[in-house]
DNA sequence: CTTTTTTGCACAATCGATTGCGCATCTTTG
DNA sequence: CAAAGATGCGCAATCGATTGTGCAAAAAAG
């Protein structure tokens, strides 16, 4: 355990070993069998290398090899629920599939991402996945003419498949729980408000759809100023509502946690008004099902989304299409436990 | 953008450029200008490259350079607020400092957390952070044996410097604002129950000493029986509290989000009783305020952290040196915004 | 005891970028 | 116009692991 000041390599270890480099990087990598290298030596080989706390050297180790079984994942944020799990379960599945996850973080900024993806065919990506990217589009041309596969998740593309939540038939049965729970609770279902997200972005479009689609199918109108989709943070939602003080029964369809969090700042401004309203979230989290007057969660099936990606790691499949994962929604205060799927056409 | 079996090299650039790989490696890399090429040159270079969707073979490079450059972090989980703001926040601030982050999620596994390390050590990284590793030193012995720095963060060990929270000091104030806000609710304050966590767990086995010493400070006895540090997971809190039925006013300190959700969830079966309890967590979540009976939480100061651990990238620092970083309280109901820091001594 | 086969391992080229060195050409100086 | 210096760029070695090939020695076959 003295102090080496450059890392031992497999040159090292053949002089320590008495052997080859070349025996020794078969031993090391697990092909020395079809190398015919002798248990003996093999065995001598291993010791010394962890005796010396050798470590390959996976840029020179990738280097000589044709695949590198690196799969690059860009992700826009670790802080909610949603992505958190993405990229937790990305890097659990990836690995057990026998190949390198590197994900990284670009913060909603569309130069980043580019980057980022930039970085990730540097590293010799076999596969670029973009997760609610920006500009998908620019990515998967990027790495196209890199000869590098990319794949879109979350959010869909044009110029690689993608795999998204079935966004539409999940916001369809949350509005329908919503609109049932105020009408078992107060009686009366009038129009619900649609809160939160920006309606340039796909998701937020689908669900709004999905949103008017079922208030059509029970005959009621929803005014257009009952559309409040003035952006992506807490402090725009909050600021949509702030001049609104409900006067009866009142509904909300909030669309993203982080759109929920101004929700509830809202609603704890409202003091006793707050009994008036019910309310469901597009995207879950493992709080909301206690913030008073929440109905209802809709969680997208990441373990779904990720395993249907993967799937197509190294397969061919047309650029622009588009798979569906239905999402899952949890009731709340009702009976509170089973979730439903989000399923439909 | 025709799909090119192999990857762009410098030399194909090179070629139709019509210039020596060489110099194309120096106008791509920057140094051009020492190796005193041309402007006409480096833009033709720069021209092709782009054309052509040129990307670095990162393996190559670093093959050959001596710093990597490559920072390595080590996490246990993404799925809550604290690593999650770790991950991202460690992402920018190292990119900040031209440094190339690796994150990687380790589950709370410790041999996953090993081979995590040790991926790291191969991808040539300079310095590896372990963050809330369950076995640090572990890690820091490999990694000094290859020649390679590493830091603890969030947990402490003895092999390696580390940067942690000022745990048992902000415990003491959070067990002081729970404490007041009984006293101040209720007229009364006897001894708050600490749920949640493994005191095993260096930072929880501080937590309690705060919380303890509050206790002392105020003459308040704790019984044995109001420890219920039971491990870390929503059933368990959840579990541990279930026997118990408030039957005067009670205060809770909860020991993390995760404690939190079995805490709420116990309160939900609690009905009217739930109005005796008042609770404060250590640590913080966006949709901790709006929970009925939270008085406050401890956020960690992440970027604090974050600098402080960065900063010592590079740097020789004794190995069991531990820095410890004030928490920020934030109180909620009262007044409500500013946080106070949970200096002390 | 040969010939053939198998076993065990080493040699050397290679992956793509970096970089010390050196050689022309061009410019400036005396 | 020659000498000295500056400019512009290419050559080739190198980083560490992988892998096709080849060559002894040992074992099996005849």
């Amino acid at each position: 355990m003295k102090k080496t000041p450059r890392r031992t390599t497999i040159y090292d270890i053949a002089q320590l070993a008495d052997a080859s480099p070349s025996a020794v990087s078969s031993v090391l990598n697990g092909t020395w069998k079809k190398r015919r290298i002798s248990v003996k030596l093999a065995e001598r080989v291993t010791q010394v290398a962890e005796a010396q706390g050798y470590a390959v050297n996976a840029q020179a180790s990738l280097l000589r090899r044709e695949k590198s079984n690196v799969i690059g994942m860009i992700v826009p944020k670790y802080d909610n629920r949603y992505f958190g799990q993405i990229a937790e379960r990305f890097e659990e599945m990836a690995r057990a599939r026998g190949l390198f996850p590197v994900v990284t973080c670009t913060q909603r900024d569309p130069e980043l991402e580019f980057e980022a993806a930039k970085e990730l065919v540097s590293w010799q990506a076999d596969c670029v996945i973009s997760t609610g990217a920006t500009d998908p589009d620019r990515i998967s041309a990027f790495c196209s003419a890199a000869g590098v596969q990319s794949l879109n998740l979350d959010l869909p593309g044009t110029a690689a498949p993608s795999v998204v939540s079935d966004n539409r038939a999940g916001a369809r049965v949350l509005t329908a729980l919503i609109l049932d729970r105020c009408a078992a609770e107060f009686g009366t279902s009038g129009a619900l408000r649609f809160v939160g997200g920006r309606l340039s972005d796909h998701n937020s479009a689908r669900r709004l759809e999905g949103f008017l689609e079922e208030h059509r199918a029970r005959g009621i109108e929803v005014p257009e100023a009952h559309v409040l989709a003035t952006g992506y943070s807490a402090d725009k939602a909050a600021a949509a509502l702030s001049g609104f003080r409900p006067t009866g029964p009142t509904g909300l369809f909030v669309n993203s946690t982080i759109a929920l969090e101004g929700v509830v700042r809202w609603l704890g401004e409202l003091g006793p008004a707050m009994d008036l309203v019910r309310y469901g979230c597009f995207d879950w989290d493992p709080f909301g099902g206690y913030l008073p007057g929440n109905v209802g969660m809709v969680e997208q099936d990441v373990e779904a989304m990720l395993s249907r990606v993967l799937g197509m790691v190294g397969e061919e499949a047309p650029a622009g299409e588009v798979s569906y994962v239905p999402c899952l929604l949890r009731e709340f205060g009702a009976d509170g436990v089973s979730p439903r799927t989000g399923q439909g056409g």
